[in-house]
DNA sequence: AACTGAAGCGGACTGTACCCCGCTTCTCAA
DNA sequence: TTGAGAAGCGGGGTACAGTCCGCTTCAGTT
């Protein structure tokens, strides 16, 4: 009888994981050194001593690199979602923690903006499932258990949180642009009219 | 004397204008014909029959094309939002304004997804100083003239609308996704809830 | 320990965005 | 009409992302 697949995915094989260990390490420091722009997969084979193909087969794409950069960054931030003290983490009201979810998003991404940047991959969308939609979706639903329903409002949320920094805003240099503390009040003003108690019945029409 | 110059940019010798219009047709049947991805910088200069230098001379960039196409798109778009019929264009109150201009843009972007993603440049991003972005920041002063000082708030509300179908969303094929409905529902939502006139005076703290 | 199929590896190869620079064409003023 | 300088043009050159495939290494099995 021949062995039943229980997981979907092998597990990476040893040498494949320290591989992509020391392509992960060498590639933050080529980052830090010659910023993400001028970082080449030829370049960070070279440095890390591995083929070319190696590389490709680890990220799949030359975003894929910042990616796995940009995700291990993610996981702290997502720590403090999750398991951090409130009202970032649970045990605040859930519009307390969508506030400071904003201020705290917003100033992650500032200061992780060219990665963040860098890890875009226009084509293959940012994937559907992501936890930071998730996040905003069960606040949201906690705040105003009525709507919602569809998620595209999250959704909405996540992108004015995010799209500025991400897609509308020159990230530095020249004139000042927006200020962080902008963002983070507009938004926050967003996301408490957005769960506010409808005064009135919906508007008809 | 020396001619002073008026303004900063001269005018487009005859044979270049000539020649960028030329190249936008081709573009654009290249477009219709094999897909915008298909679409490479060689291939249009053979098939215009100009050399390539040429090309990236008029764009600047592979994206640069593609933003051109769509820089027409959107002339037609922004014609309605100045000069068409009330609620998207001028005669309607704001509110009203703002609710039709967010049916409108979802329903054309969507319509002109391909082409206005493959105009996305990272690294160069969207000019600050968008239409868009503008028409949003005079209707929502015109909604709501206490807040709304910093344009933050206009700017958020444009990534929402905006950032889903550019960013965030898978295009077409395979799975549903969102339904444009719902997009478009919840994007009233937000801006009738962000417009609306508060209830209690704004929140100590 | 030896075997074996799968997973991983390397690096030559390909396609294409973008640069460069000597040559051509335009424009305008005299 | 002509001369001069600026603007535009062409297409070969470069660098880099991503593919391919024959060889090597790993990890279970006997």
């Amino acid at each position: 009888m021949e062995p039943v697949a229980l997981s979907w995915h092998r597990e990476e094989r040893a040498d494949a994981a320290r591989n992509r260990a020391h392509l992960v390490e060498v590639a933050r420091e080529m980052v830090a050194e010659l910023g993400a722009d001028r970082v080449t997969m030829d370049g960070l084979a070279e440095r890390a001593g591995l083929g070319k193909g190696t590389v490709f087969r680890r990220f799949g794409t030359r975003s894929g690199i910042f990616h796995a950069l940009f995700d291990e960054e993610e996981k702290h931030f997502q720590r403090q979602l999750i398991s951090g003290p409130p009202p970032l983490g649970p045990g605040a009201p859930p519009v307390e923690r969508l506030l400071a979810f904003g201020r705290a998003r917003i100033e992650f991404l500032v200061s992780h903006t060219t990665l963040a940047r860098a890890a875009l991959d226009i084509g293959r969308p940012v994937p559907g499932r992501s936890p930071m939609l998730f996040h905003v979706q069960v606040l949201l639903a906690e705040a105003r258990p009525d709507d919602a329903k569809s998620g595209a409002l999250a959704l909405q949320l996540v992108a004015a949180l995010e799209g500025p920094i991400l897609l509308y805003l020159q990230s530095e240099d020249d004139e000042p642009g927006f200020e962080v503390d902008d963002l983070v009040a507009s938004w926050q003003l967003l996301a408490r009219r957005v769960t506010a108690p409808t005064a009135a019945p919906p508007a008809r029409r």
